[in-house]
This record gives structure tokens, sequence and C-alpha cells, in this order.
DNA sequence: TCTTTATGGTGAG
DNA sequence: TCACCCTAAAGAT
């Protein structure tokens, strides 16, 4: 399930499974990929990075693979001769001596040339990735400033990957909230100080839910809730799917609106009006 | 066995 | 803004 956090996660699981080794078997259970899976058995990987929402894992021989998991994709990574218990379709198999490296469901997959990477009609349009080490809040803060952006609605803003790629609906509820905004003013209607504030959480909400999987709220709440026996599912999000439920902060019940074609939660008390 | 929903994305108007 | 595409799982009947 997929936005930048959970496919950095999946980037680093294939790296360590992926890299430095050979393929010695391949495959794609997508018609029009299946002659390409020949060439890639023999070819070292030399790298396996994630571009926003994408990923892409380059061979020694010049060729990269470039999947994207939209809503449905997810990786696996098994030892050798094992298989996942799943009734999805198999989309990728790369195999080391050691691993298989197993997408499923997906259908967003392209054998590239290195030299088309940047050219792809996807990976053309998304901005600086919001995960990278070149992407720091001044960098963030900028950008919020920038004249392309400056006009625009947080709510539409945050999920358009060409302004940071790597955001999605439930980081989007989520920056939102403990950024104190509300999705219908814009960068422009803010003070610079509010932008670098800004700045600073959608980089620190979207760290944190790389480094623990997805979970967004407050790690003290978490501990806590976590030694309480509470499921998952109540500690995860502070606004994201809790309509109605209290607002951890102020009591006032969580409400839910479309912004974009995709719900929005939020605070109508903490996230003014 | 339907219908709906989902942490995503495209292109037409 | 809308219709549409992708696929799987959850919910309704």
């Amino acid at each position: 399930m997929p936005e930048g956090p959970e496919i950095r996660r999946v980037a680093d699981r294939l790296e360590k499974a992926l890299v430095g080794r050979e393929i010695v078997g391949a495959s794609f259970g997508l018609r029009r990929l299946e002659p390409y899976a020949d060439e890639l058995v023999g070819a070292t990987v030399e790298s396996v990075r994630p571009r926003g929402k994408a990923l892409l894992t380059a061979f020694d021989t010049g060729r990269v693979l470039y999947t994207h998991n939209q809503l449905y994709g997810r990786w696996f990574v098994v030892r050798a001769g094992t298989t996942p218990r799943t009734g999805r379709s198999l989309r990728v198999a790369l195999e080391t001596e050691r691993d298989r490296a197993l997408l499923y469901s997906a259908s967003e997959i392209e054998l590239l040339d290195a030299d088309e990477v940047e050219r792809h009609p996807f990976v053309a349009k998304l901005g600086p990735d919001v995960l990278d080490a070149g992407t720091p809040p001044r960098v963030i803060a900028k950008r919020l400033a920038s004249k392309a952006f400056t006009r625009r609605s947080l709510g539409a803003l945050l999920l358009d990957q060409r302004f940071l790629a790597g955001l999605g609906n439930y980081l989007r509820s989520e920056i939102l909230f403990f950024a104190g905004r509300h999705p219908s003013e814009r960068p422009c209607d803010l003070t610079d100080d509010e932008r670098a504030e800004l700045a600073r959480r959608i980089r620190s909400i979207t760290k944190r839910a790389y480094t623990t999987g997805g979970v967004t709220e407050e790690p003290a709440f978490v501990a806590e809730a976590k030694a309480a026996g509470e499921p998952r599912r109540s500690w995860r999000h502070a606004v994201f799917g809790r309509e109605h439920a209290p607002c951890r902060r102020c009591g006032e019940p969580i409400e839910r609106l479309e912004v974009g074609s995709r719900r929005l939660y939020l605070c109508p008390w903490c996230q003014g009006r």
C-alpha cells in the first residue's frame, strides 16, 4: 500500500536482496513484456531507487525496470525456492541464487534504457522526492513560495507529484493536521515563518511514516496505545480514517471532506476555518 | 454474487 | 471537474 514512505521501504528490501547480485531467473506476467525476461538473466542489479511512488531497478546491461504500484501492486522478497501464499497475479519475478523479488498485481511496468528514464512521461513530471536527502525543509519552503505553486490550495498541492513526489492521500490529511492548516489555505496566504513551519511538517511527518512503516501519529502516544493493547488502526493516524472520532488534541469530532475527488480528514477546530 | 472502496494516475473538455 | 483505467478486498444482498 503505496505512498512514498512505503515504496522507499520496499526499495530498501529489494536493494538488500538484489544489488550486486546476478539475476539467475526472470519472468514477466504480462504478455507484452514476456519477450524481455530472457535478457535480464545474467545481468547484475546495480541499484534499486525510489522516485516518489515509482521504483527504478537498474541493471549493468544499461536497462532499467520501471514499476509503479498504483493502489494495488505489492512486492514480496522471499528466499529462493519459496513462494508467498497469495491469490494475486504475478507480474515480475527477479531471482538471484539466494532470493526472489516478486511483484504482484501491478500493471505499470516498463523495461527502459537508462537514457530513457528521465524522459519517461511519469518520471519527467515529478518534483523532488520528499524523502531525498536533497529535499530539506528549506527547499520545500522555497517551493511553497514559488510562482508555480504558491496560489494553489494546500489540499490540491499536497497530492500533486509535480510539487513534491511521494506524498499521497493519508500523508496529506496527516500533514495538514500536524501543521494546523486548513486544506483551503494557500501558501501565498501564509507568512514566511508559517511556510517554513509547514515545510518542516511535510518533511518530518513523511520521514516518520518511513521509519515507522506508515504510522504518522506522535511516537509517545503510539507507545502508550500499543502498551494498552489497542489495535494498530486505532493509533496509526491522528485524523486519517477517523471520521466522527474525537480529535486527540481538542476532543472535537474529526470531519471528512472530498478534496480533489479524494477523501480528506481534518479537525475543524485545530485546523481553523 | 453482486457493489463499493482504496494509501494512484490519465486525458478530455 | 469528470469519466475512466488499473486490481484486490471488504461490504452489501
